[in-house]
RNA sequence: CUCUAGAAA
């Protein structure tokens, strides 16, 4: 079983779709017993090809082989449902969680703002913090890239949050805020933001150099990208 | 030895 699993993965990861799908009606006829990690494969394939139909059968797989207690699997499950354009299910199976952790948090906030629901993004935060969950990187991320899609002050809220929980230095989280602000054409709140990025990588700097480029600054932006030959970071 | 959420273009 772990070597179909990981020949599955593979093509999963490679976006090998038809051929997954093959491989994993070959274990049925093979009788090969599915176990957690192969159904999370499957999502993982459901959730590249925004498939609904596949997921729900995946779904029935879950509920027939009783994997609700895995973490992982809900998990996977509702990321599928969050971004197959059935946010309902994924929020009713979100609300009949019993144990719900930081990834299942982060993973619904991801959904609403894709959705284009970013203020019940917030109201989610808002209860993740009433039920004592940690948020972590992830978790802050997402929070700023909704409130991106809301309002100057919104966004200066979040920025607050990241700095109290001394995410801002973090390099995706300095990120999202750099490109949070350019979007609101503060650009010197932007430029700060990256000088607080302790080990910017090749997304900070590109991000700052689009931040320019976005708001008319062409000459800082080629400025920037000739810094970024002499001591930016190689690419990874 | 296989599995879940995240930033720029």
């Amino acid at each position: 079983i772990v070597s179909w699993n990981s020949l599955l993965s593979t093509l999963v990861s490679n976006g090998k779709y038809p051929e997954s799908l093959l491989l994993f009606e070959k274990m049925g006829r093979e009788g090969i017993d599915l176990d957690e990690v192969t159904v999370v494969n499957l999502l993982q394939m459901c959730k590249y090809s925004a498939d609904p139909i596949q997921c729900k059968s995946v779904h029935g797989h879950v509920l027939r082989r009783a994997m609700e207690s895995n973490p992982l699997v809900l998990n996977s499950l509702l990321d599928v449902y969050a971004r197959c354009n059935v946010i309902d299910s994924a929020w009713s199976l979100f609300s009949g969680l019993e144990r719900k952790d930081v990834v299942s948090w982060s993973t619904m906030l991801v959904g609403f703002t894709n959705c284009g629901r970013p203020d019940e993004a917030l109201v989610l935060y808002r209860s993740m913090v009433e039920a004592e969950v940690i948020p972590n990187a992830v978790t802050i991320l997402n929070l700023i890239n909704a409130c991106s899609l809301l309002s100057e002050q919104k966004s200066k809220w979040a920025h607050g949050i990241a700095i109290r929980k001394s995410f801002a230095e973090e390099v995706s989280v300095g990120t999202a805020i750099l490109d949070m602000y350019a979007k609101c054409g503060l650009i010197e709140s932007a430029k700060k933001a990256f000088n607080q990025i302790r080990d910017k990588n090749i997304i900070s700097w590109s991000a700052m150099i689009t931040a320019y480029g976005m708001n008319g600054l062409t000459h800082d932006a080629l400025a920037l990208h000739a810094q970024l030959k002499l001591h930016g970071p190689k690419p990874n």
